[in-house]
Formats: structure tokens, sequence, C-alpha cells
DNA sequence: TTAATTGCAAACATTTTGCAGGTTC
DNA sequence: GAACCTGCAAAATGTTTGCAATTAA
């Protein structure tokens, strides 16, 4: 049970460092959410999640991804009007948006030249830019 | 009253012109949210049709705005995945969302090199481009 | 121990749906 | 008169909230 460990270990410590106390429920969230680049909704989560054992309340999973957003562990991600994907890759990007089947495909954010943005407005600040492709069709491979 | 019919009138036509039949709702409707560019909820729009004198039921505003927007005479606006927000600039643009007032401001769109954008995925055809400058803070003129 | 976190169920808000009655061509 | 449109109310969905019990530091 070492490898869980440290990996807890690891992850704990990410959380602290953006200032979030590393619960049992966080851990559990992070586990499956920051594995790997990907975007999830929180119902998936919560599906994956208990999935792996993880004992969450579904309160508990929106509670959460809430506090990672706002902490800037993962990016809130806003194509569809029927559900909030989470996404855990926070490196500058962008996204292809396939209105059919639903799925989210990261773009490199260096192919787009975004660098010379239209100031915002007197009195704003800009807070990020979402950049969103939007693509129908199987994509088959 | 002629005014109004000839407003009407050219409304009626620019509904046919997009293989929508213009009843007495779909006019209704139009004619508050074609009014001038905006940036209107389903339920803002209700409110504005309604305040206006229009009859129209809320099913049939979100009837309305659907086909409106399958037949491009609208574009919906995926920002706040509190409502889908119908903007009536089809002319190709982006957007300035202020987190923190809800409001949507139109950007320019030649300001942005967004002419080599990634090609899709294979199997898939891209469908239309969302660029949102998330900004915060109060703007105040 | 003191504040923060969790879970449950009820509450919410927007949007969708079923279907009877109207309207249009 | 056949197809389309509208309105109402009920349903569906994703998300939020209130509050008591639990856990973390």
């Amino acid at each position: 049970m070492n490898e869980r460990t440290d990996q807890d270990d690891r992850l704990a410590t990410r959380l602290r460092a953006h200032g979030i106390a590393p619960t049992r429920q966080r851990l559990a969230i992070a586990r499956v959410l920051l594995a790997a680049p990907q975007h999830l909704s929180a119902d998936e989560l919560l599906d994956r999640v208990r999935a792996a054992g993880g004992r969450v309340s579904k309160a508990t999973v929106y509670n959460t991804l809430a506090v990672f957003a706002r902490k800037g562990l993962v990016r809130e991600v806003i194509v569809d009007p029927a559900r909030v994907f989470y996404d855990s890759n926070t490196a500058p990007h962008h996204h292809f948006y396939n209105v059919e089947t639903g799925e989210l495909i990261d773009v490199e954010a260096p192919d787009l030249p975004l660098d010379r943005l239209p100031p915002p407005p007197e009195g704003t600040v800009a807070e990020g830019v979402d950049l969103v492709i939007r693509i129908r069709g199987a994509a088959r491979a």
C-alpha cells in the first residue's frame, strides 16, 4: 500500500499548495480527476470516484469542484448549457467541442496568436480567455 | 399604424428568408430581439415581449429561440451555466463576459487573427468559433 | 476545541415535453 | 384538411442550500 500512500501524499501536498485542506473526500476526487488531463462533469466524476471505491456525496463533489476551480487546481469549461466540465489541464489551451457527441478535445494554445487581444473595458480586468471551436461529425479513428 | 406594419412586413420577409413561418408570436419575439444588436436570455426576452404587449407563452419563447438559432437568425452564446444568451448580432464577432455582472459585450472579430485555426479532427467539420474573454470589475463609464 | 467539511434531502432555476386546441396555407 | 404552431402544466436536469453530524488541525 505504499504506492497509493505516496501518491496521496503528493496529491495532499498539491492541494495544500493551493490552499485546500486535503480531506478524505477531496483526495478521492483529486485522485480521479487529477490522474490525467481530462474533462469531466460533476456527475461523471461522482460515478468514477464511487466506482473507484470512494465514498462521497453529490453535494461534496459539487462543493469540491467549485473549490478546486476557485483555487486554480482545475478549470471550468462552459460549452454546454446542460453541464459544466472540469478540465484537469490547467496549462493555457483551447478546445474542440463536438456538439454531436459532447466530446471535448484539447487544442494546444501556442497555435493561436492570442497575445494581442483587445483590451478589456475600463474598470475591468481580464480573467481568462476561452476559445472553443464547435465541431460536428463522428470522429472515427 | 403603418410604420409598425411596414416594419413587421420587413421582419416577416426576413423570417421567411430564413425558412421560418412568420407567426404572430414569432413576429412579436423578433420585434424585440432583432430590434438591435443585443444579448438576451429566454426569460428576459419573455418579459420584454410581454412588456411590449406581446402574448406569448414561455414554451413558445424557448421553441422560437431554438428555431431562430437553428436557422441562423440569432446566435446562441454559452458563457454562463445558468442560462443561454441569444445574440441578435450574427456577424462574426466575439465577447467579453463580465463574470460579476453577467454582462455580455461584443468584440469586433477583425481584431483577432483567427484565420489559421487548427484543423478539426478527421471526420468532423468546424461549425463555429466562440471566443470569450472573461472579465471582472465594475465597468463604470 | 474550534473551525471547516460532509451528507442528506429538499429546494431551485432553467429548459423540455406531452398533448389538446388553434392557426395557416 | 394536413401540417405546423401555441399554451399550459407537469416533468426533467443539473446545481445549490440548510442544517445536523463528522472530521481536521
